[in-house]
DNA sequence: ACCTGAACACCGTTCAAGT
DNA sequence: ACCTGAACACCGTTCAAGT
């Protein structure tokens, strides 16, 4: 005898993301996610392989929600954003990269890179600069996030001087084959 | 009545390590530890306050040894030597940041790169480049490591347009105040 | 003074039994 | 067709009891 849903993948992924940013990947257990969404822990698994998936799919939505949030045509705006969304969801955030968010989901958050370095130096060379931006943009908001940047000096501004190198690099007419 | 020691810190962190590089984050457990180092868990508790610490000094002696392997007078050699450690050590590389060394380890670390920095900028904008040298190192590798780059394209080859971006843009006159 | 067995609370996961 | 209680193997951690 069928009977109503009493809950959803949907639900379940939400629910993921909330915890994990309210109490940390330590906190992010099956129990809690079954509790909040009202069910018992072993019901979950008949949306979610197990609870590495269910990791992988709170990677994913949160990488979507960071490609929603990157506007603004100059890699500055571009990496202030990017800044700005990890310091309101530093577990999420974290998580992209940790667990690894789907090639696809990549792929996107990608596009407004691309889409500005092509803009700064060209297609042939827009890969490798996106690579470059995107690299310092995630080393230097996760070295900032977990307290690296302990030798003093203004870290806004080390920001700053790291937007205003790469621009200025990319901006000239180009040095080398 | 006293009974000689069956193991010690220094034994207990090595195990850590290997068991680390070996079996990942998730097969780090105290038990694991315990049993390579011929003891049984709860013994572990008498060096070592919980799981956590035991990390962080996992963590703190796998920054060390980046330490000693970072030589070379330029940005390129320290590049190149950070990204071959990850690459003999990922588990522990991820490790450094992930779990936070101590800050005198991190500092011991960007000692090299900072000395680089003041030969290409100046000791005025040292502290910044150096920031933005290692921000883009630590991020590449790590996309690197955790297969984020997936456009295509070579990546030595973007890892070697990034530490020519960098070196180049940092050997300039100047340009903004 | 270190080591251990036993115990506790908590994991993730499976599965037969309920509706 | 979904949900659950019970069960399993495995965590981290504490502590009284051994030597």
């Amino acid at each position: 005898m069928p009977t109503p849903d009493r809950t959803s993948l949907e639900a379940i992924v939400s629910a993921g993301r909330d915890i994990l940013e309210a109490s940390g990947p330590g906190g992010l257990t099956m129990n809690a996610v079954a509790e909040r969404v009202g069910v018992k822990a072993p019901s979950l698994y008949k949306r979610v392989r197990d609870k590495d998936a269910l990791f992988r799919l709170v990677a994913d939505a949160t990488i979507s929600d960071l490609t929603t949030s990157l506007h603004g045509p100059t890699l500055r705006d571009l990496a202030v954003a990017m800044r700005s969304f990890a310091q309101t969801r530093p577990q999420g955030f974290r998580a992209i990269f940790t667990t690894g968010a789907s090639p696809e989901a990549i792929a996107a958050a990608s596009e407004p890179v691309l889409r500005a370095c092509r803009n700064l130096v060209g297609e042939e060379r827009a890969l490798d600069a996106a690579r470059t931006v995107t690299s310092w943009a995630y080393g230097f908001i996760t070295m900032e996030m977990s307290g690296a940047f302990q030798l003093g000096g203004d870290i806004d501004s080390a920001f700053e001087a790291g937007i205003d190198l790469l621009t200025q690099a990319l901006s000239e007419p180009q040095a080398r084959a």
